[in-house]
RNA sequence: GGCGCGUUGGAGAAACGGUUAACUCACAUGCCUUUCACGCAUGCAUUCACGGGUUCGAAUCCCGUACGCGUCA
């Protein structure tokens, strides 16, 4: 008996290759393609650029997967979870977004959609196994499965999903994993795979695309002009449109010219709506040197009981920084980094490895630097700076 | 009112009188990127407060006008 498997298929070159090549090792593939969004319902108008065209572009996507399914001669269903989508990615992203924080909807998505509820569809349909197309590895040998970084380092997609339950972890192939981007382009290429071989890498928020981000959250967070306050001068010198839609270490939009080099954000006062730059050649504001993370989600059922060694990124695609985690409780964990790095956000995720193993990861909830929390710090500079 | 100094792109700021008016920041676009960001690349003053003059040639010299700063009454 041929293994079922429920493959994701996004309309992408990633997926449609990942379908090609469970096929290929003999399982008995079944694609579905996932709507998670709806434009109009969502109230997601301004910054769209796509709300007035007669395709959307997820109605292309689906467009380009059923051409795939097709080429493939394999069936493709069509799943609807935008609600579950708003319930458990939109709204905790806003609410992070409402209190100043910058949450990462992806991680969400893959831990509520992609390998929750996706997987619960899988389960009621008597499938045995998920799939889907990320640049990641999984072994499958032990007892317990373990996630592997993508073979193309340069695309590794583990940092997104360093939440997702090991139980669903073990349930789940990723087939190109161990594979180049180039490779999969050259495959689908191969097989003329016409509506995905060339296609763009999608980026932005899952679901939801490209957008001009501070006019798409416009949609749920007012704008409220504010003050830009030099942390060294502490002077006013310039205006904001709202505190929510910038993130630290953010240099573009700010529009403060001359006055030294570039600026960049440190911090902020959510309540007093201001918000705090350094100028680039003090980027000491910038730099913690430990933070505390939450909701840690860690793939092995044995954690380290002593201060443990490995690496973290705090963003996508940053280097992977050496550092120490000391458990605090079952899901809080205290990430320390002595050299220093700059700009790490609390409602980012932070995830740890070990070489190439993803090890899990969870939500940075606040930083420190020299064990002084950075908002400290900086309420302690208004009040220098008061006093003198 | 007299004298002195200054006035260059969205901002700051360069340019022995001599081809395309540095550089930095902002901004825009592109690249990068399944978050938000960072980063990288390119673009952005046919013009130097305005008017006139000298000169083969002026943002650069001279003279007026306007504004700004300083200073003496």
């Amino acid at each position: 008996m041929k293994k079922k498997v429920l493959l994701g298929l996004s309309g992408g070159v990633d997926s449609a290759v990942a379908a090609y090549q469970l096929k290929q090792q003999g399982y008995d593939v079944t694609c579905a393609f996932m709507r998670n969004w709806d434009s109009y319902a969502n109230h997601d108008i301004l910054g769209n650029p796509t709300i007035q065209n007669d395709i959307c572009p997820q109605e292309q996507d689906y467009l380009d997967a059923k051409a795939v399914a097709e080429a493939l001669d394999l069936p493709l269903l069509r799943v609807d979870f935008v609600k579950e989508y708003w319930n458990d990615v939109f709204e905790t992203f806003l609410k992070e977004y409402e209190q100043g924080r910058t949450p990462n909807p992806d991680i969400l998505c893959n831990k509520y959609i992609k390998f929750d509820a996706f997987l619960k569809y899988a389960d009621s349909l008597g499938f045995d196994t998920l799939a889907t197309g990320h640049y990641a590895q999984v072994d499958h040998q032990k007892e317990e499965s373990i996630l592997l970084r993508g073979a193309d380092q340069n695309k590794d997609q583990t940092y997104f999903l360093c939440q997702i339950a090991p139980s669903a972890l073990k349930r789940t192939l990723f087939p190109i994993g161990a594979m180049k981007k180039q490779e999969v382009r050259e495959i689908a290429d191969r097989l003329q795979l016409r509506s995905v071989a060339q296609k763009k890498d999608s980026t932005g928020i899952c679901f939801i695309g490209e957008r001009n981000f501070r006019q798409f959250l416009t949609n749920y967070i007012p704008m409220q002009d504010g003050d830009i306050v030099d942390i060294a001068s502490l002077e006013v010198i310039g205006r904001h449109q709202g505190v929510y839609y910038y993130t630290i270490g953010q240099r573009k939009g700010l529009g403060i010219g001359a006055i030294g080099g570039p600026w960049f954000v440190i911090g902020k006062d959510v309540h007093k709506n201001i918000l705090y730059v350094a100028r680039g050649d003090d980027r000491s504001w910038l730099i913690s040197t430990s933070c505390i993370v939450s909701d840690v989600n860690w793939f092995s059922s044995v954690k380290p009981s002593t201060t443990y060694a490995c690496t973290a990124k705090f963003r996508y695609r940053q280097p992977d920084q050496e550092v120490t985690l000391r458990f605090i409780d079952d899901t809080t964990v205290l990430v320390s980094y002595a050299q220093g790095v700059a700009a790490v956000t609390d409602g980012q995720e932070a995830v740890f490895y070990q070489g190439d193993r993803c090890l899990g990861g969870g939500v940075i909830q606040a930083v420190f630097d020299e064990g002084i929390p950075i908002a400290e710090k900086i309420a302690v500079r208004l009040q220098d700076g008061k006093a003198n």
